[in-house]
DNA sequence: AATTCCTCCATTTTT
DNA sequence: TGGAGGAATT
């Protein structure tokens, strides 16, 4: 196991340093580095490259590097540029290196992510892109009522083409480093007014001295690349360069490190092809891929240790990802071969599936694993209700992690557009927000004629609203609460102006406008935004200026991850398996891996072969969060938006292989009566005959199939006679297709096969009499469970 | 301005 | 199925 060396115990690199006459031999901080890692870190000139496989200890390498470079008086603090994708991932790196090198880690000025270090730069040469260097930074909900506008504004209907839509568009755009005139002409949105609506957008932004996360990328690159001498500046500034999770970087990301790269580059790049899990929002899995193209005479150096997970979960994980092609290959080992196999179980359908990993996790509990030590691992977020709803009735604690963040949520946006447009009155979208929050009695046709009167006469809303203060242009009943609003608001500036400190202010905003009195009216979640609100009162506190709180909110919206983080420490955690990179559990559960779900229909659909290997990506990031045991496991039937749908289980699940796995199977999957059930992968000695190459699960996948359509009747009438021509060696792909227009619960067998008094048999409750019938479904009154209401094809008559 | 009614639509998410 | 957002209604 691999422990970072840290804290009291190490001594301080600098000191290290210091105490042979600044050379250093081997210091301690290396020697607990096998040797690819030690050689990762000490290859300190030219460009490298670390495939850094999952759980190889991939952070050590970087901070110890890190902290070599600065040890042996390689480079000073701040000509080091360190980037990171998250937040999270900055700060982490920041607290290990300080541990590391003490104070001398505060001049690591460089050290952000990608947005963070290139919203500094842009600050220092924001008038060369037109902007002032106190511009805003958008997020996305300002930006989504900006487009809204200019949609209207060219006629466009936004309900074909939503703001959404067209911010997602521009953004792909930016990703790829595209300005408007760079548009390639393939690209557009509307009919032809992609580039239209796109130089209008930019515009307004500058109008508004804004720009949105992609063009602080953006107008770096403009900078860079239009003015040598300053790129040359920060050339020879940034005498290291270090790239975490390079796997995720996009185009634009990628050419902003080119420039900022000297010709010796002394680069170097952290990553793993295999879990770029990010390709739809842009990531660029190429850019590892050529990296020695790049780089001619770059070092390729790959960590295949892993420290993680018992040689069982590896062993799974690895024969799952060597099904991709697009892969620069790597084959992860340990020396743990203790462990359970990887197991993995069918279910007749997702509330058995949940149940038995509620059980499940009871049981681990009961064997003295924390909760907080289980994962539940899902591929999209809907798929979380069931185990939600599962462990409320178990009295199971959880914590659904990713949900909406603190400055996303209204009242905390509400709050910071008041005080932004006490800032500046130039905040058109700051005004428009919160004009009418509280209600003032300004309605939704004043505020739009005021905007639209800014716009038609380049000024800002404020201005127009001072001019109409003393015009007849408005009735009076909405130029009254104007005119006051006007006037608190200059108050407000005033305060602000005298030295009041700003959340001092901006508690007096809550109060005077009387936003405070609106939420405690609400008796329903006022006193939870009310909590919000002073929580943000509190953390702004931390800041010296607002200029500087401003700017840390837009670009670390971070504050409640610590909070949660904590909270959640005697919890279970479900989550999604995008939000489960760089985590891992000893226990983690892998539910829903059925073809259409996992993987996603509909990113193999929009992306073919590349979408198909990102999940299967996915599935290999999934199975590698286990440190020791994971759960795989599909149902049959799924209720899906209402429906009931019937699926083939994963491909995935047949790509693992069989000396790793340790399959189960759950009765309900199969047919009613056990008798009539044929042998199958997934029967009691599971896998009988059939090795890894066999294609086990296609040939079983026919007969159980057969077992559950034959016997409980439902879907008979649909499939029709070729249901056996079908499922022999049919491409999946074709199966997932037919899988998805299976529709059971409303099968043309007439509903009228029911009637009161019927008993029946259901394959979880037992027998009872049926007491109604409402549609497809039954309320049927159990001997053993009591009165139910479930669908008609669940049960047969006995 | 508030309420209800209706229709539409359902990945993954960071900055 | 359920929730969100828009339209229609009071």
């Amino acid at each position: 196991m691999i422990c970072f060396v840290t804290e009291q115990a190490s001594p301080r690199i600098s000191d290290l340093a210091r105490a042979d006459n600044g050379r250093v031999q081997t210091p301690d901080y290396l020697s607990g580095l096998n040797p690819e890692q030690r050689e990762a870190v000490e290859t300190t000139e030219g460009p490298v490259l670390v495939l850094a496989g999952a759980g190889t200890g991939k952070t050590r390498v970087l901070t110890t590097r890190l902290a070599h470079i600065l040890a042996t008086g390689r480079a000073r603090p701040w000509e080091m540029l360190v980037v990171t994708f998250t937040n999270k991932a900055a700060r982490e790196m920041r607290e290990r290196i300080s541990h590391l090198i003490g104070p001398d880690a505060e001049g690591l000025r460089w050290l952000g992510t990608f947005h963070s270090v290139a919203a500094q730069i842009l600050r220092r040469h924001a008038e060369l892109v037109g902007l002032q260097s106190s511009f805003t930074i958008l997020d996305t909900d300002d930006q989504e009522r900006l487009l809204k506008q200019l949609l209207e504004a060219a006629n466009i209907d936004t309900k074909k083409h939503t703001p959404k839509s067209l911010a997602g568009a521009i953004d792909q755009w930016k990703n790829r480093g595209w300005t408007p005139e760079k548009l390639p002409p393939g690209e557009d949105f509307a009919e032809g007014k992609g580039q239209k609506l796109y130089a209008a957008y930019q515009n307004r932004l500058r109008t508004l001295n804004a720009c949105d996360f992609g063009d602080l990328l953006l107008h770096n690159l403009t900078i860079l690349s239009q003015n040598a001498d300053i790129a040359e500046e920060y050339r020879r500034r940034f005498k290291y360069i270090l790239v975490d999770e390079y796997q995720d970087t996009n185009v634009a990301q990628y050419l902003w490190l080119r420039l900022l790269t000297s010709s010796s580059g002394n680069v170097c790049c952290v990553g793993d092809d295999d879990q770029s899990i990010y390709g739809w929002r842009g990531a660029e899995v190429d850019n590892i891929l050529r990296f020695e193209r790049d780089f001619p005479g770059a070092k390729v150096i790959r960590l295949e240790q892993n420290y993680r997970s018992t040689a069982h979960i590896l062993g799974a994980a690895g024969a799952l990802i060597a099904a991709n092609k697009e892969r620069l290959g790597k084959q992860l080992w340990t020396e743990d071969d203790s462990g359970d196999k990887v197991r993995v179980r069918g279910f007749w359908d997702g509330d058995a599936e949940a149940r038995m990993i509620a059980e499940e996790i009871e049981d681990a509990r009961r064997r003295g694993i924390a909760y907080k030590d289980i994962a539940v691992l899902v591929r999209a977020s809907f798929q979380m209700r069931a185990f939600e709803e599962r462990f409320v009735m178990l009295a199971i604690p959880y914590k659904v992690i990713g949900g909406p963040r603190f400055f996303e949520r209204a009242e905390i946006r509400d709050a910071h557009a008041y005080i932004r447009l006490i800032q500046s009155e130039a905040d058109d979208l700051a005004f428009e927000r919160i004009v009418n929050v509280p209600k003032r009695g300004v309605g939704d046709t004043s505020v739009s004629k005021i905007l639209h009167m800014g716009r038609e006469n380049g000024v800002s809303a404020m201005q127009i609203v001072r001019h109409l203060m003393t015009s007849d242009e408005l009735p009076g009943r909405t130029r009254t609460p104007l005119t006051n609003f006007v006037r608190d608001l200059d108050r407000w500036r005033d305060l602000l102006k005298t030295g009041t400190p700003h959340w001092q202010v901006m508690e007096t905003v809550l109060d005077e406008s009387g936003y405070t009195d609106m939420q405690k009216a609400d008796k329903t979640s006022g006193q939870t935004r009310l909590d919000n609100l002073k929580e943000l009162v509190q953390s702004m506190q931390q800041f010296d200026t607002l200029q500087s709180y401003l700017e840390h909110v837009s670009l670390v919206m971070d504050l409640e991850r610590n909070a949660e983080e904590e909270s959640s420490s005697g919890s279970v955690q479900i989550m999604t398996l995008h939000g489960a990179k760089g985590l891992e559990f000893p226990l983690v559960f892998l539910p829903g891996w059925e073809e259409g779900v996992f993987p996603s229909q509909r990113s193999i659909d929009e992306k073919g072969i590349k979408g198909l290997e990102e999940e299967r990506r996915l599935a290999y990031v999934g199975v590698t969060r286990a440190k020791r045991d994971a759960r795989i496991s599909f149902a049959a039937n799924r209720m899906v938006y209402g429906r009931w749908q019937t699926q083939m289980p994963s491909r995935f699940v047949d790509e693992l292989p069989i000396e790793h796995v340790e399959p189960q199977s759950d009765t309900g999957y199969y047919s009613p009566t056990p008798a009539q059930r044929p042998q199958s992968r997934w029967d009691d000695k599971p896998f009988a005959g059939s090795s890894h190459d066999t294609p086990g699960w296609k040939r079983a996948q026919a007969s159980s199939n057969k077992a559950i359509y034959g016997d409980t009747g439902f879907g008979a009438n649909l499939h029709g006679g070729n249901a056996s021509a079908r499922n022999t060696y049919a491409p999946a792909r074709k199966a997932i297709v037919e899988g998805k227009a299976r529709v059971i619960a409303p099968a043309p067998k007439p509903s009228g096969d029911w009637s009161r008094g019927d008993r029946v048999f259901h394959q979880k409750f037992g027998y009872g009499l049926v007491t109604a019938i409402e549609g497809n479904k039954l309320v049927v009154d159990f001997e053993k469970a009591g009165e139910k209401k479930v669908i008609d094809s669940f049960v047969e008559k006995s």
